[in-house]
DNA sequence: TTTAGCACTCATACACTTAGAGTGCTAAAA
DNA sequence: TTTTAGCACTCTAAGTGTATGAGTGCTAAA
């Protein structure tokens, strides 16, 4: 399974080549864009030994070579050279993140946007999973006469909040119980705790505070349960209506896909820490037989926290998304953990 | 300009029967739905005047005949039978909308996942807009050792936060600070009249709190000039990939206009109060010639506040659509007046 | 091992035919 | 005067046949 150097030119060729036109590349063509030189009978030769070993695959015979799933997992592994992010491309994703540096929400809002319009593909970013952090705080507002906000911050980073509805006028002072109560029996406490029937023992403990408590505790639920699963930010799906390669039925499979938030967080979540490239049918998933999703998980605090992504054909630029995302990646982090640091 | 009331009933039957199965309707396939009996060839006489009145046309010759947009305008004026939403809907639709009551934002957005859902077609919403409505509170919160949230709420109902960074450590008495001399200069004012020169001449006027106000005196200018902007709420693009009738480029067309949300909230800004269905061409904006979108604007407490809408095909169940949106229109704006009213 | 040459394959484009749906018109019937 | 039956006509969609050309695989010579 060795590749000869030539062979191994040769197939980085293919790539960059069919990634650039979309047409299959044959062996004339080819020769054009060889840094050395060789006829194209000889290329045909070392082409047809590569579609041998499974590596390129051709649309019917007298076709051009296509690259296989296989020949991408060679070519992104041992031979794609990177295209570090230019120090414009640098600045341009800088202004875009950070006037939201200081929510996590809007800022991973802001990661999939910048990730979209850089790569012409669907991008997808999630916020930083709070299921394994603990809580930092509660703060209550009022919004309005009988109306407050519930806001939960967590070790994590995140932050949710919740507006609720009381049946009394509220006032500061009600607030501050509320916050003097639930921070105290609370804060330290995993976010993963808070389930309905702890809120119920809880509200069970408080005796005559009960009834005032209730709304205050079931906002305080909801928050949690919110804080317990990362958002997911989505952007550029449109983009995916110009890949023409990715026919009509396409673009609807991976729409699909992307529209089930629980798979597409599933997909996410079991990948493992750094950046990973799953091509085809390497998903698993067969909605995304057709297209490839470059993951990367960021780490906040030195912990896994979240992930980005892309979504698009087989046929795209890894080279230069892959650097993308990964200066994306670190640059969310750091913000992430500047901003937990500062604690 | 008088259809006689056979002509009339014809008109409606290609309507609803095009709009059914998406063909070309033909005399044959016409009689059979007709609640009369005549030939196919009486009623190819009749179809033949609606035709050259323009109210129907044909795709080619030997085709059968389409309603033209004209052909619809007259349906929706006259002859469209309305089609109420059932109690069952009703409460499928109320169980969506209940749980975000209190958030004006995520109710909005809830209107338009619901709408989207029962359309199956592209749905926008808007909050409420702020640029007319004057502020009612600012509150603030901490949300970690040196950030903290403003959160401000304006007479429209609409409520906005934004995070911000502070270089000292915030404590309570700084943000009760934040807060006595921001309600104190800015309640009751126009949202409008937040600009940055206004700021400027506030943070001016502040002596030796400048310094420490400055941050906050950004996000209030931040949090205000969001409240201004109505926001836009949009589902079920994805729908619209299933709209065969509309070509590749269909789509994306309509895509497009969908990513462009300041001539999308033109568009919708535009329409005068209640319900107003524009047909193709009648929009006025070349993306959507193909397309019909119907706008219902809604009112908080008797004054026009935002709007809802959904973006299609012209070939679609007017009846059906413009019910669902007629009542979900009125919901929305029965909740947030109630939610405004209880101030 | 490389190359030139050549026969071969197959998709694509185009022309041509056919079948069928639906029309418009005309003349007879109501 | 209105309605209907009948028929010729039109046009699309689908199917068939053919030419073109890009690209291959193979072979024999360099």
């Amino acid at each position: 399974m060795e590749l000869s150097e030539r062979k191994q030119k040769i197939l980085a060729a293919v790539v960059d080549l069919y990634v650039a036109t979309g047409e299959p590349v044959g062996s004339k063509a080819l020769c054009d864009t060889l840094d050395f030189t060789v006829s194209s009978a000889t290329v045909r030769n070392e082409m047809s030994d590569l579609a041998e070993m499974g590596l390129l695959e051709q649309p019917h015979t007298s076709a051009g070579r296509v690259p296989s799933q296989k020949g991408y997992r060679v070519y992104i592994d041992t031979l794609m050279k990177k295209h570090p992010v230019s120090s414009e491309e640098q600045r341009y994703i800088d202004s875009l993140l950070l006037p939201s540096a200081y929510d996590p929400e809007k800022l991973l809002d802001g990661v999939a946007r910048a990730l979209a319009g850089m790569t012409r593909l669907a991008a997808v970013s999630t916020t930083p999973s709070g299921s394994s952090a603990d809580i930092r705080a509660i703060q209550f507002v009022q919004t309005s006469r009988r109306t407050a906000m519930a806001i939960m911050m967590t070790s994590a980073g995140t932050m949710k909040s919740r507006v609720f509805h009381c049946d009394f006028d509220i006032t500061p002072e009600i607030l501050r119980v509320f916050f003097r109560v639930l921070n105290e029996k609370l804060v330290g406490l995993p976010v993963s705790t808070i389930t309905p029937a702890y809120i119920q023992s809880l509200a069970a403990s408080l005796g005559n505070m009960t009834m005032l408590m209730s709304d205050a505790l079931m906002a305080v639920l909801d928050v949690a349960q919110d804080s317990m699963q990362a958002e997911i930010c989505l952007d550029g799906e449109m983009n995916l209506l110009f890949c023409n390669e990715l026919g009509q039925t396409g673009i609807r499979r991976i729409m699909d896909f992307l529209s089930r938030p629980q798979e597409l967080s599933r997909l996410l979540m079991q990948q493992s820490n750094g950046m990973k490239v799953l091509i085809g049918k390497e998903s698993k998933r067969p909605e995304l037989s057709e297209s490839s999703v470059i993951v990367s998980r960021y780490s906040v605090g030195g912990r896994d926290a979240g992930a980005i992504a892309i979504i698009g054909p087989t046929r795209m630029n890894y080279g230069k998304i892959i650097s993308n995302i990964e200066y994306l990646s670190g640059s969310v982090g750091r913000m992430l953990t500047e901003l937990l640091d500062m604690e």
